[in-house]
RNA sequence: GGCCCCAUCGUCUAUCGGCUAGGACAUCAGGUUUUCAUCCUGAAAAGCGGGGUUCGAUUCCCCGUGGGGUCACCA
């Protein structure tokens, strides 16, 4: 059997985390099939809708790697694929069941629901639509109409009986429909509710298998009715784990980043962070932590995705990112590295540099602060140039250490190196002060690439200059 | 609160009745090294509690506890 899937975003917002999540296993489990993955834009809510927010998720998809077969920006046999193009085909299925009593108007007024709502919860009764409307006659129906009060279209649900289906990862789910109240399926300005169109499009579009946040369980028993009042086949349902925040509560935007194209702004490798997600609530057959999304395309499977919600924690993430730069090729490198490169970075001499940090990198965007020193004169911090020796002590050093390198000829590492590794053993200074102190004068940080490599691509003159500031630190101190 | 879902190291997870409970990240220790990082080695670290079922339960069932989701003319 040919699977379709589908991701089903609503631009309302960022290009979230979570969709890329879900639409890599909707993507993956299509083309095992050679099925199809369609994109459809769920904006049938006009208040929230913001105008970029689609071209976002597009962006995020291109940047990802992740593509699809129907809708989004292309088209398909089902077209329209925005859910605001599709109004008369709800409309048409409204009339449909309205007609044949599964949908009945209802002419509370805002303030009425949100009255009952407070005495539901003043009294501690199960909160839900009261059925008020349900004992409308036809006649007081058409006069409501007629005298042009506004109204919804709420799904009738019987009071009765228990509805079930059989969860791809859960296994059995059932509700007592006693507990289900009449749901609103068409709003007062025409438009669907998500349950409604939902329903709808999963239908017209052929899809076999929604993949779903676990949120969406408890709307279940809503779309089997409709299903049955239509007289369709349900698809397959899987509700995926819901990613969390630290504190286990829904993954949200005000306790986490999940905006996928800030994760391109912090220099984090697409390749990584499809790496990471993806072994959210999942695992590799053979227990595999990188994979390529080639590969989980091929393996992914519904069994191996876990019931219980996992946290979103990017530590595990830094180390891909670091594990993914590190295995790139020297172009690919360059290629991701350029656009987190500083104005004043020197690229005559980008090879000499780049080598020296790259292992260093958990983001590209590292790449500034590992490499400043080398075309930016550092502030020398005095208490670090001092550590492990006094002012007088340094400046000793450094005086002799100037005249040493002032000498050196060829101006390369390894000639540098045994410079001054003589000058150390000629006067006895302790190894590590000495080097260290080196380090701080040169590059103004006690964390740096090798020292000697790190001298050679500063170049000698630089390095004398810095040096001779040094000295001049220690002397004053 | 009603309903529903869930429950293995701090985190991501393996285990589909036999476990001395495995791996990865993070942490700590050691090695390599002029520092940091990389890399290598090692350590510490988990089955929420109580009942069943069974020769045997982390694995199956029930109860409790805990966590989460949902109860909108938002998706």
């Amino acid at each position: 059997m040919k699977r379709r899937t589908r991701i089903a975003p609503s631009p309302t917002g960022i290009a979230h985390v979570g969709t890329a999540w879900m639409s890599l296993f909707d993507w993956g489990l299509a083309q095992q099939t050679d099925g199809a993955f369609v994109v459809r834009i769920e904006d049938t809510d006009r208040r929230r809708f913001i105008a970029e927010a689609e071209s976002e998720i597009y962006r995020a998809f291109e940047w990802l790697g992740i593509t699809y077969d129907e809708g989004g920006q292309k088209s398909g046999p089902h077209a329209p694929y925005h859910q605001s193009k599709r109004l008369d085909i709800y409309q048409n299925y409204a009339t449909q069941l309205e007609e044949e009593g599964h949908l009945y108007p209802c002419f509370c007024s805002s303030d009425r629901l949100k009255e009952m709502r407070d005495t539901q919860q003043k009294n501690g009764t199960p909160p839900g639509y009261d059925g008020l409307c349900r004992a409308l006659t036809q006649e007081e129906i058409i006069a409501n109409k007629d005298a042009g009060e506004s109204y919804v279209l709420r799904l009738k649900t019987p009071t009765a009986g228990t509805i079930s289906w059989n969860d791809a990862i859960r296994g059995q789910i059932s509700f007592d429909l006693a507990h289900i109240d009449d749901a609103v399926m068409i709003k007062s300005d025409g438009f669907p509710t998500y349950h409604f169109a939902v329903v709808i499009d999963d239908h017209l579009m052929e899809i076999t298998h929604v993949l779903r946040g676990e949120e969406w369980i408890s709307s279940g028993p809503k779309h089997l009715l409709l299903y049955r009042y239509l007289e369709w086949e349900p698809p397959i349902f899987a509700h995926m784990p819901l990613i969390r925040n630290a504190d286990k509560s829904k993954l949200s935007k005000r306790k986490n980043d999940v905006s996928i194209m800030s994760y391109k702004e912090k220099g984090y490798l697409p390749e990584a962070l499809v790496n990471f997600i993806v072994l959210l609530g999942w695992s590799h057959p053979e227990g595999k932590e990188i994979f390529s999304l080639e590969e989980f395309l091929k393996v992914v499977s519904l069994d191996r995705v876990q019931t219980t919600g996992p946290i979103f924690d990017t530590k595990k993430l830094d180390w891909m990112n670091g594990q993914y730069i590190r295995s790139l090729s020297k172009e690919e490198l360059h290629t991701r590295l350029v656009p987190f490169l500083p104005r004043d970075f020197p690229l005559d001499q980008y090879h000499a540099i780049i080598p020296l940090v790259t292992e260093r990198l958990v983001t590209l965007a590292d790449v500034e602060g590992l490499t400043a020193f080398f075309y930016r004169t550092p502030e020398v911090p005095a208490n670090l140039l001092l550590k492990r020796a006094d002012g007088s002590l340094v400046a000793e050093q450094l005086k002799l250490l100037i005249t040493t390198l002032d000498q050196v000829g060829t101006w390369e590492a390894a000639e540098i190196e045994r410079r001054i590794r003589s000058l150390g053993e000629t006067h006895n200074y302790h190894k590590k002060q000495f080097f260290m102190m080196i380090r701080v004068a040169v590059t103004g940080s006690t964390q740096t690439p090798p020292l000697f490599e790190t001298m050679e691509v500063i170049g000698k003159q630089a390095v004398l200059e810095r040096l001779q500031s040094a000295q001049q630190l220690a002397q004053a101190a």
